[in-house]
DNA sequence: ACATTTTTTGCAAACGATTGCGAAAACGAT
DNA sequence: ATCGTTTTCGCAATCGTTTGCAAAAAATGT
């Protein structure tokens, strides 16, 4: 009952009597040896169901065949869907993934950072943590040679692949639709300002009212991200509402949680107050009425950044310009605007 | 701008003058190196910021300080709420996470294990596919002295370390709550019966029906444990409404999809059908009414799975005994039942 | 000054695989 | 039988690290 080490190519030289390097050979094809050789050790090999050891294949090959992958908040639908999305291709190219989840803290993205340097993956994809304010962690893996592709939450500052949303549009159609259904009291939920996603959306928001007309007041733009914040800034919120007509929400859930806090307080959605999302979670249609949203597509995002990824890695030599993927937005019009 | 090899043990020796053991030896405070010689190589490498190739030591020490993660469908909230119990924990130890997706699918589920295996990882932590019904993929990674935890989803014939809920229990609470409020005819909503928590949810709700006289009938039991498949059996369920008064779903989504259908075809929750969910997710105070469910612990059903894997890893001489760690599951009472 | 002990260091094998190069075996031609 | 090819295979280095053992250097004792 010791532990069982798994079998070796060594071990199948021994038994068969052959060498070392002709065992090697024989199971990857090479045409120095003869065929009947080749039948039997691939025989043997499938009999004892011999299996390479990645971990001697990486080291020699100075290749792990592993992508590294950090992740803000794994339980984000957004985000899962990424995972899902950059899995798919990535398994079917051979590639393993490792995944980090930053929990929207810096110097724990920056620690993920740094392990996935030490294992030597052969790229990483991120996206930045809320609180990522600096970007030196990055420059060291790109200083090993790794590269990177940031997806959704990306740094401006380094030079790489990006999987981006048109954020800007985004913010802008959201907005100019509660404008032409009437609105000219809006809100914004606003995601952190040094987040481009944040500075974009709200950017689209505010030319959206600008080119309507319609007055930007900073006092209408508050800083609330999740639903903590939403109930955090409730009383707030409940000043603001009988003077307003409309809430543009950086995201879903902030969205559900403003309705459900002024259907508690008797305002009518969309009656009183529109509000409109931006996501298109699973949540958007449990809550009622059904929200009106902007789609951002996870999965595709995901399949996107990946395929940045390996076209860079399959091409190691050439040194491809980066590239920045943008997907534009669209809407999704239900019941809540 | 070719690829940046990164620096190793090698090159601090040539550098600095000594051998590669010496190295070696000074970085990990060998009583054999003086103190100068340390000094002197720590500091250097410090400067040169030298990481150890994490690829070269798990091939020598034969132990790749990393787990093995399987998951059914990780845009699941319960799931992905699992990954994040798991990996505070391990990261802490430090084990790294290769997580992959099976997808619901048995095939994939059996690739992901080889996989695994393959990777030469410590230990592997598994929820089972919905279609898993063999269980010959575990055998091998067994035999090969990998440790297994399964979580959540386990299988009984395989001799391990588990983590469930007592589904039974939490079937039962659900049923007689439902019972308790005034239901007598209580459709039970299923997962599929070859896996544990199916077949323990249901007997849960039997076991209530029968201590409190009601009678059990087959054609109250449907296969259905998804939103799409609600969908599907649309006008099934539709047909069972005016004789029913509870449902009880295996899961949040489930329930939640009862409810809308129920809703749109001018039922009222709870008044005319009670509903009661499976898991607590963050679903289930957006849907109106707010859903009673039975609260299933992602987090700490994943921190568990993990501390009973490092307890085995971390003593891999003892022979432990197998364990299964049970969570009580408890009613949160909302308002849809 | 020499033997002995102690401290400090280096050599080389090992982990599991790949691969350049040289050598043995087989074959054909003369 | 001899030589030249061609086919088939093995030696040994390599990837980056650890570690048993022996060797070199320094310290100690007489």
């Amino acid at each position: 009952m010791s532990k069982p080490t798994p079998l070796t190519i060594k071990d199948i030289a021994r038994n068969l009597g052959v060498s070392i390097s002709t065992v090697s050979r024989a199971l990857k094809d090479h045409p120095d040896i003869s065929s009947e050789t080749k039948i039997m050790i691939k025989a043997y090999a499938e009999e004892v169901n011999y299996r390479p050891n990645v971990l001697a294949l990486s080291l020699r090959r100075q290749k792990s065949n592993t992508i590294g992958l950090i992740i803000p908040a794994i339980v984000h639908h957004f985000f899962s869907s990424v995972i899902s999305g950059i899995e798919d291709l990535a398994y079917k190219e051979g590639y393993n993934l490792i995944i980090c989840q930053s929990n929207e803290n810096h110097h724990r993205e920056a620690i993920n950072l740094q392990t996935l340097v030490d294992h030597r993956v052969d790229g990483i994809l991120v996206s930045l943590s809320k609180t990522t304010q600096s970007f030196d962690h990055f420059r060291e893996a790109i200083d090993n040679g790794i590269p990177i592709v940031f997806y959704d939450r990306v740094a401006d500052e380094i030079e790489s692949d990006k999987v981006i949303m048109d954020d800007f549009e985004g913010g802008r159609i959201a907005t100019n639709h509660l404008i032409s259904r009437g609105c000219k009291n809006i809100v914004h939920l606003a995601a952190p300002q040094h987040l481009q996603i944040g500075k974009n959306r709200r950017n689209g928001y505010c030319e959206a009212l600008k080119s309507n007309g319609l007055e930007i007041r900073e006092d209408r733009i508050l800083k609330c991200d999740t639903r903590e914040e939403v109930m955090t800034l409730k009383n707030h919120m409940l000043n603001l509402a009988p003077e307003i007509d409309g809430i543009f929400a950086v995201n879903d859930s902030t969205a559900i949680a403003a309705i459900q806090i002024l259907q508690n307080n008797n305002y009518r959605v969309p009656e009183d107050i529109a509000v409109i999302g931006y996501g298109d979670g699973p949540n958007a249609t449990i809550i009622n009425p059904e929200l009106t949203t902007i789609v951002q597509k996870g999965y595709e995002m995901g399949r996107e950044s990946i395929k940045l990824m390996l076209r860079r890695l399959n091409n190691p030599a050439a040194d491809i310009n980066f590239q920045t993927k943008s997907f534009k937005p669209s809407l999704i019009i239900r019941q809540s605007a």
